[in-house]
DNA sequence: CCTGATGCGTC
DNA sequence: GTCGGAC
DNA sequence: GTCCGACGACGCATCAGG
């Protein structure tokens, strides 16, 4: 028996209108139980609004979708606009557009609602166009279902194409779903997500062989498994607290997350989503075949650029070698890679994931060289701590990582058992130069802010053609100052609103749902690097920016100038690579 | 053959 | 990745 | 303590279109 779409459509309503967790789950379990073992997986990421990221790329977004809606509908941009003002959601605005305007279309009588069935097939086909004009077979395919269909279904098929669900109901509280309606410990429902990064599949495995399927799923080489996440923690005497007194503090490193499987000459690196990148780093898996004592292993670390000595680099360098597939070997000459590894979660047939972390890294210290590993120690004096700290920061890292020494490694829950711990820069103030209205829950706010500092050297730029919004602010400024980035983070709710009023009487010019400014509201900026950047014409951009404060007792003759920002721009990497990054 | 738009995945 | 809000 | 939804910069590949 088939599960039709709308049903799940008319689940998703409820989801958005109940506020509380448990009666979200309620709902969910009562339809997870009726669903067939063959539709079930469909529903887990239907209702969540993902697929497993190696399962499906669509490579379909929100400007597709933005242009089939108004072919569909006919509307002008300004009549999508007033309709999406209202409630900040794509897939909503296209359920009212379609409710007034329907799409022509010559309707068989007699036609089926859709299953969940034929509607994964459509995403599936999505998915599969590739090459020449498969933007365009994408398109058409979208719009020929989207004309079959209610409007209803079409707000959750859209939704469902960007991954925003916005009921509050995500993989989370899909996990409790699971585990109620199949009556199976919740702890066991997230380890078994985890070791598959699938839980559609481990719910399709619940539904054929009953609550004990759940023992069968583990941990299996060339299975990816969804890493293990650290909460934050101020400095390194609050993770000894959280810890119980003694900790594991070990260097935080600023390159991708990999876990590495291999199994005799065989060997896969997958990335923090569970994506094969094994071709982008080629060295690397010959340093694995050669250098670790052991037959089939999963191994976890991180993979940083560095200089050919093994100096750490920014960020961005290991950008260039990620995912890439031209020009490698060239790549791959200029930018050298280090690995570090820092767990071991299989070992020649046997699961580590349930022992306490220090077995674990005793066991890698066993087969890995030393030099392999993540610089770490182990201790219980505070002081001791504060200085392999500020080693880590010497050494051009992010900061340390504190892992409980008893810790299985385990998704989380019953308390984030790794602390993070990152350097902190000094804030800069910066003006608010332009905003945007937001998104969701935030539509009706101007809540996403250009972040500008003074520039002194006043070089109008009339004549230039800017290329970006951004430019474009900084040209009805006459130059006078220069973005250096965006955020939305930082602000209470209760801010927004009342900076929203507060901007509304400084626009200057109106660009769809962005707005230009009067150069007047201070903020007070933190964030965790300064990046060179490609887009804002200063040359710089704030890495994770957000607003500490607003700061009425500044004006803007107090601000930030770009040379402030260029000199700490320099400093981060002084004391390692300047001598590379100047070349 | 080159360029800009678009989308994805990293942090 | 980071933050605030809600449960 | 946990989960969720707001969205940031950057670099790459791919496709559309001149």
């Amino acid at each position: 028996m088939s599960t039709h779409f709308i049903e799940l459509c008319k689940l998703c309503e409820q989801l958005e209108k109940e506020a509380s967790r448990n009666l979200k789950v309620n709902i969910v379990v009562d339809f997870l139980r009726k669903i067939s073992s063959e539709e079930v997986k469909f529903a887990v990421y239907f209702i969540t609004g993902k697929f497993p990221s190696n399962l499906l790329t669509l490579n379909v977004g929100y400007s597709t979708i933005y242009q089939i809606i108004k072919k569909l509908s006919n509307i002008s941009d300004n009549q999508y606009l007033t309709e999406y003002n209202k409630t900040g959601d794509m897939g909503e605005t296209a359920k009212k557009i379609f409710e007034i305007y329907p799409p022509k279309t010559q309707k068989t009588f007699f036609e089926q609602p859709s299953t969940l069935t034929e509607v994964y097939e459509i995403f599936q086909k999505i998915a599969e166009f590739t090459g020449e004009s498969s933007r365009v077979k994408k398109q058409r395919l979208i719009e020929s279902f989207l004309s079959k269909i209610t409007p209803l279904e079409v707000k959750y098929f859209i939704k469902n194409l960007i991954g925003e669900m916005r009921h509050g109901f995500s993989e989370g509280l899909m996990e409790e779903a699971v585990a109620k309606a199949f009556n199976v410990e919740l702890e066991k429902v997230r380890l078994a997500s985890m070791v598959t990064g699938d839980l559609g599949k481990v719910c399709e495995f619940l539904k054929i062989f009953g609550k004990d399927g759940i023992e069968k799923i583990s941990l299996t080489v060339f299975q990816p498994i969804k890493p293990m996440l650290a909460d934050l923690a101020k400095n390194p005497a609050e993770a000894l607290i959280r810890h119980g007194g003694k900790t594991s503090f070990e260097f935080k490193l600023d390159g991708v997350r990999i876990q590495i499987h291999k199994k005799n000459s065989n060997v896969k690196i997958f990335s923090r989503r569970l994506k094969e990148v094994t071709e982008a780093f080629p060295e690397i898996v010959e340093k694995i075949k050669h250098e670790i004592k052991a037959d089939s292993f999963v191994v976890e670390g991180e993979i940083i650029p560095t200089t050919k000595n093994g100096k750490p680099l920014p960020f961005q360098y290991i950008m260039r070698r990620y995912g890439r597939v031209k020009n490698l070997e060239k790549t791959i000459k200029n930018i050298a890679t280090t690995l570090y590894l820092f767990d071991l979660l299989y070992l020649d047939g046997e699961v580590l994931i349930g022992k306490p972390f220090y077995e674990r890294r005793k066991k890698l210290e066993e087969i890995a060289p030393n030099q392999m590993l993540t610089p770490q120690l182990i201790t219980s004096n505070p002081v001791e701590a504060e200085k392999f700290f500020e080693e880590a920061i010497k050494n051009g890292h992010e900061g340390l990582v504190a892992k409980q020494l008893e810790s299985a490694y385990t998704p989380g829950i019953r308390g984030k058992k790794w602390l993070k711990i990152k350097k902190v820069l000094e804030t800069l103030d910066l003006v608010i130069l332009a905003a945007e209205y937001g998104h969701g829950y935030r539509h009706d706010w101007l809540s996403d802010y250009y972040l500008a500092a003074k520039n002194l050297e006043v070089k109008p730029i009339f004549e230039k053609d800017y290329v970006s919004f951004a430019d474009y602010v900084e040209k009805i400024h006459n130059d006078r100052f220069k973005v250096v980035g965006k955020t939305f983070k930082g602000l209470t709710d209760e801010e927004i609103k009342t900076l929203t009023g507060k901007l509304k009487n400084l626009i200057l010019e109106k660009h769809g749902r962005a707005v230009i400014l009067k150069p007047k509201i201070v903020v007070e900026v933190a964030y965790s690097e300064i990046q060179k950047s490609p887009l804002y014409s200063c040359g710089y951009a704030l890495r994770f920016a957000r607003i500490v404060r607003i700061r009425e007792d500044k004006t803007i003759d107090e601000i930030d100038t770009t040379e402030k920002v260029k000199e700490i721009f320099e400093k981060q990497f002084k004391t390692t690579t300047s001598n590379f990054l100047e070349r």
